[in-house]
RNA sequence: GCGGUAGUAGCUCAGUUGGUAGAGCAUUAGCUUCCCAAGCUAAGGGUCGUGGGUUCGAAUCCCAUUUACCGCUCCA
């Protein structure tokens, strides 16, 4: 089978058992946008609850948080995601390339530069010492001309882009017969402006509401609140920050099913250090999440870590964390060293002072941050890719198997009695309530118990409990595991603490 | 956003030169069954992605649209 093969059928899987839905299916879905289903959502629970204990409760410095998703405007320019993605954008229909329009008229600019500055080299040749290159640039005809064409594109280009007149920025490129640098050609789109981030207004009055922006990243909600947290949490640096929540992306291609979603779910922990001592902890939270990856069970050929040549504006140093998907490795995880720059621009746009205390030192100090920040719908899909296995057994039959983490398994416990009379159902509903305190379980008492066994596998239930003869007689059951189809009979009340203690089993630890 | 391919029941699919839809599995109810699916009986479920058009008649032909997948492009 191969990988395309194996990703069609995840997602048929998810569907057909209830872990991911289109959304609005009846509407013919909304592109890029999922629903989670009855096991799925609580699939996506126990991940985010993994990665929040792992974080929050085995840290004793890392306290989480939950943000709103809307935010002060000003909190986008101070991240820089209002001047980066508002970008207008052109197209070249004949090479498919796309271009910052932008950028193109300065390209245009630059190039006409050149040829003046060109000009003045020559002429300097031509003058020697007596050269005035001020004079020359005022009185030359040719280069007055070419000074004008800059000056013309600038002041049309300023105008237009002030304006938003997207028409009047084709046109510019049209007048200025700008081609594209790979085909050459002035075959160009319309001029779009590609907005990656979402708005609606506030205020239910259409006139005076204010545009707001849903967050496009949940960590500035973090960054905005570190003086509440550090005040009211009494917190000492080195200490985390950590917050899952909804982001929203308008991204130009949104594919692969749940891999890039228009809206997502984050987990992020942004962890505040002495400037200076960033990379000890940017190696420490490298290897920490790393650990976290290697205790569910995932093996290491999966994941490859991919540091980064070409560093973002606010970063000193970053890895991506790649877990193989069928489609390729791609990014599940980024570890980024962003420096002070966020609570910097912060400081500098809010007016507030975002500093630390240091009690050793006796100085303030805007500190550095080390940031992990995890996609949940990616590493919910990288679980489910690693869990489908159709299995061939003994026999030739073919089982179709989820190995899901045990911790992380939508139903931990499948109560079965083994046929459906003589009071079988009783005792086992009478299991089931004592079970169903502790554990996500599900009852099913239809068709032969083989096939129970197959439906639980499918979801991934790692234990089954089944009630027979003997369970009548003297007060035991047997427990079935996923993974190794075997049996092992067991006192009825010590089947929440064998379950138990299997769950904790390999679970991360700091 | 561009190009290619596709959309028929929950899933996988069949449906002839146009004559108003079928199978297997799944689901539900019952029977049988003392441990690893595909025994028996019965039932429910689809205006064939959506909207137009051509035609006496469209799942089938044409147009538009939408969704998914693949390639290109983009990705803080």
């Amino acid at each position: 089978m191969n990988n395309e093969e194996l990703f069609k059928k995840i997602i048929s899987h998810s569907k057909e058992y209830g872990f991911i839905f289109p959304s609005s299916e009846i509407y013919d879905g909304l592109s890029a946008v999922y629903d989670y289903g009855q096991l799925g959502s609580e699939l996506k629970n126990n991940i985010r609850s993994y990665w929040w204990k792992s974080m929050v409760q085995m840290h004793d410095n890392i306290v989480g948080i939950d943000t709103a998703i809307f935010m002060h405007p000003t909190t986008w320019k101070a991240s820089g995601h209002v001047d980066a993605f508002n970008d207008p954008m052109i197209d070249n229909k004949d090479s498919k390339k796309r271009y910052r329009a932008d950028v193109l008229i300065e390209d245009y600019m630059a190039k006409i530069e050149d040829k003046i500055d060109k000009e003045v080299e020559k002429a300097a040749k031509r003058f020697g010492e007596t050269f005035d290159a001020k004079m020359y640039r005022e009185t030359n005809p040719r280069v007055m001309e070419y000074q004008q064409k800059i000056d013309y594109a600038r002041t049309q280009m300023v105008k237009t882009l002030e304006e938003n007149d997207l028409a009047g920025v084709k046109s510019l490129i049209e007048e200025l017969a700008i081609v594209c640098p790979v085909s050459g050609s002035r075959n160009w789109t319309e001029v779009r402006q590609f907005n990656l981030m979402f708005s609606t207004q506030m205020g239910s009055v259409a006139e005076g509401a204010d545009v707001v922006y849903l967050r496009p990243e949940t960590a500035q909600g973090i960054f905005v609140n570190f003086l509440n947290v550090l005040k009211s949490g009494r917190m000492k640096i080195p200490f985390g920050i950590a917050q899952t929540g909804k982001a929203f992306r308008n991204e130009i291609v949104a594919r692969q099913f749940i891999f890039r979603m228009r809206e997502f779910e984050q987990m992020e922990m942004q962890f505040f250090v002495k400037p200076g001592e960033e990379m000890e902890w940017f190696k420490y939270w490298k290897d920490q999440r790393q650990k976290w990856h290697r205790s569910l069970g995932i093996p290491d050929s999966k994941y490859r870590f991919h540091d980064h040549d070409k560093l973002a504006h606010y970063a000193n140093a970053a890895t991506d964390i790649e877990f193989e998907f069928p489609f390729g490795f791609k990014e599940l995880e980024g570890i980024h060293s962003r420096t002070d720059f966020d609570l910097m621009a912060h400081q500098k746009l809010s007016g507030k002072k975002l500093q630390y205390f240091d009690p050793e030192t006796n100085e303030n100090y805007v500190p550095y941050v080390i940031e992990t920040s995890i996609g949940l719908d990616r590493m919910f899909l990288a679980i489910l890719t690693q869990a489908f296995e159709e299995q061939i057994l003994e026999d030739g039959s073919v089982r179709t198997v989820l190995h899901i983490p045990p911790i992380l398994a939508p139903i931990k416990v499948a109560v079965l009695p083994l046929v459906k009379k003589d009071g079988f159902p009783e005792k086992a509903k009478e299991i089931l309530d004592t079970l169903k305190m502790d554990f996500n379980c599900q009852y099913d008492e239809k068709d032969a118990i083989g096939r129970r066994y197959r439906r639980q596998d499918a979801i991934g239930t790692p234990y089954c409990i089944t009630i027979d003869n003997q369970t009548l007689e003297d007060n035991t059951v047997t427990i079935r595991e996923r993974d190794s189809m075997k049996q092992e009979r067991v006192d009825i009340d010590s089947i929440s603490s064998i379950i138990t203690s299997n769950l904790r089993n390999n679970i991360y630890r700091a």
